[in-house]
This record gives C-alpha cells, sequence and structure tokens, in this order.
DNA sequence: TATATCATTTACGTAAACGTAAAAGTGCGG
DNA sequence: CCGCACTTTTACGTTTACGTAAATGATATA
C-alpha cells in the first residue's frame, strides 16, 4: 500500500487551468469505466480522444489503465472544448508539451491559437446578439398580428 | 400607377420582417445567376433549397425564372436562418402560409418556435460568455508564465 | 459452469448546409 | 459555325465529434 486506493469520487472540476500539466505518476490506474464517470464523458469519447492521439492510456492486455497524466490531459480536452477549440487544435497544442523544458514554444501557439478563438468567440456572440434583436423584433410584430386577428374575428383556441 | 416597377435594384436588405409575406406578383422574373448575385447566395444555394421545397421557381423550359415571391420567400429564408432557424423550421412554417386566410395557425407556429429559438440563442450567448471568460483567465495565466519564462532565461525572438 | 458486467475492435451512421466536380444542354455575339 | 457564358441534373464529398450497433474477449461472482 503505497497509495490509498482513490474512492473514485473527486469530481472533474474547473480547478485546474488551461495548458498547465503537472506531469509525474501516481496510482489510481482507472479503467475506462472510471475515469468516464469521473469526467462525464461516455467510453466511446475516450477511445475517439485516443483514437485521434489524444490520449494515451497504458494498457494491461488489451485493457485500458488511464493515469494521472491522462487525467490531466483529459482535463485539458475538454476545457479546450469548453472554450471552443477543435480536437486538432487541441491536439496540436498539447503536442507540444515537454515535461523537461520550459514548454515556451507551447505557450506561445496556445497563447496565438488563443487570440483567434477569442475574436471568434466575440465575433459569435455579436452575431447571437443580432440574432437575438432581430428575432425579439419579429416576435413582437407576429404578437401584434395576432392581436389583430383576435380582436377582429373570433377568439380562437 | 399601381406600383413602382422596382427597377430590380433593391439590395436584401433586413427592411422586411419575417413571417411577411406580400404576395402579389409582378414582373421581373430573374433567372439564377441574377438571384444569386442579389441575394449573396449562390447557385447551389438557390437548387438546394429548391430541392428542400423552399422555393419554387417557375420554368421557362428548363430554366428557372423566380418572381417577386420567390424574392419574398428567400429573404425569408435567409432571415430565419440569420436567427438560426433550421431549413426544416423554416419550411415548416412556410408551409403554412396560406393567401386567402389569417394566417393564424401560422403565426402562432412561428412565435412558438420563435420562442424556443430565442431561449436556444440566450443559452448560446450565456454559453459563449462563459467560454470567453475561462479563455480569458487561461490567456492571462500563460502570458504571466511566458514573462516569468522570459525573465530567468533569454529574451527570445 | 452459468450469468452478468465490463471491456475490446471494426466500421457504418448522424446532423446541416451546402461544395464541387462531371457531363451536357441553351442562347447569343461575332 | 465557333466559342463562351450561363444553365441544367446527378451525385459524391466535406466538416466535427462522437453515436450506435455487432460480434467477441476478459473478469468476477454465484
Amino acid at each position: 500500500m503505497t497509495m490509498k486506493p482513490m474512492k473514485a469520487g473527486d469530481n472533474a472540476g474547473a480547478t485546474d487551468n488551461m495548458f498547465v500539466d503537472s506531469g509525474e505518476a501516481g496510482d489510481g490506474f482507472l479503467r475506462i469505466g472510471e475515469m468516464a464517470k469521473k469526467f462525464g464523458v461516455t467510453l466511446r469519447t475516450l477511445r475517439f480522444y485516443e483514437d485521434k492521439g489524444l490520449l494515451h492510456p497504458h494498457r494491461d492486455g488489451s485493457t485500458r489503465l488511464y493515469t494521472r497524466r491522462d487525467k490531466a490531459r483529459l482535463k485539458l480536452i475538454l476545457l479546450g472544448r469548453k472554450v471552443g477549440f477543435s480536437l486538432r487544435d487541441v491536439k496540436q497544442m498539447m503536442d507540444l508539451y515537454d515535461p523537461s523544458g520550459t514548454n515556451t514554444k507551447q505557450l506561445r501557439l496556445a497563447l496565438d491559437k488563443s487570440e483567434k478563438q477569442l475574436a471568434r468567440l466575440q465575433k459569435q456572440r455579436d452575431v447571437i446578439e443580432d440574432a437575438i434583436n432581430e428575432l425579439s423584433n419579429s416576435m413582437t410584430l407576429v404578437r401584434k398580428m395576432l392581436a389583430e386577428r383576435s380582436t377582429q374575428t373570433n377568439s380562437a383556441a
């Protein structure tokens, strides 16, 4: 018993910050089902991420074993997706991670991509606000039209 | 002079309002290329909309001729898409249009769908704002990390 | 051993709105 | 008659992030 068995109960909180991996290994190997539950994703998702080269769990025979590093990586992936990065982007950034260096290049790339993504998000927000406004206008108009109809003819069901 | 001939120069401005079709026919038949240019869509798009039952241009032999009604419909389609309706939704609403009635049902459906869509849009906006915030935070952190690295080691290119 | 649960791989399906050839017909100016 | 611009139809391709079988293997428990 070098470590506590890790009862599998800590949530995938957004405590950690993006692009920040801790490195180092512990024990708490998780199997795919536990991993999925822990992070609220499906098994399919985990296999898919692996297939795309975003995760590299160990293997016990054919069974996947997820380590502490994998958890960190998955956390990053999910955060990345939350802010709108594609998996390709996430991978590109993660692939630059080097536990032995300062990761300056990785950070620069991340920052660069982030700036662009931020711009995209802001544009999206504007578009949506536009849509909200136009839709609201239309709704007001439709309500008026309906009001006319109900005063003129009958008071339908 | 009941109406001005409408010289075919009016842009696809957002002047008209959603769900409001004028009906009635004029002259200015447009061919697909002109129609496309006028509304800033591709030929493929127009054919696609037709294929989906959203447009029903006349035909001169095999050549499509778009009338005033088609223009109105296209305007609605584009507005619908702008506010985030699917083409299926748009079609469903348009299919209820009856030039001879009060269109109460159409308006009710439109209003109903609009309310739901408005809710979706607002949710989306919130999600995006969230993303913007988290991304901004990460960026700040990364900038700090980069700053440390540049003060400690070299002043890279 | 039988059953149940979890796991594996392979691979096609999904959604939306078109893009993009491919191959051919139509009409007009020169 | 030529060539060019415009149009037609058909039909597969694109994108992203998985969903959803299907068939089989491994482990654990009763």
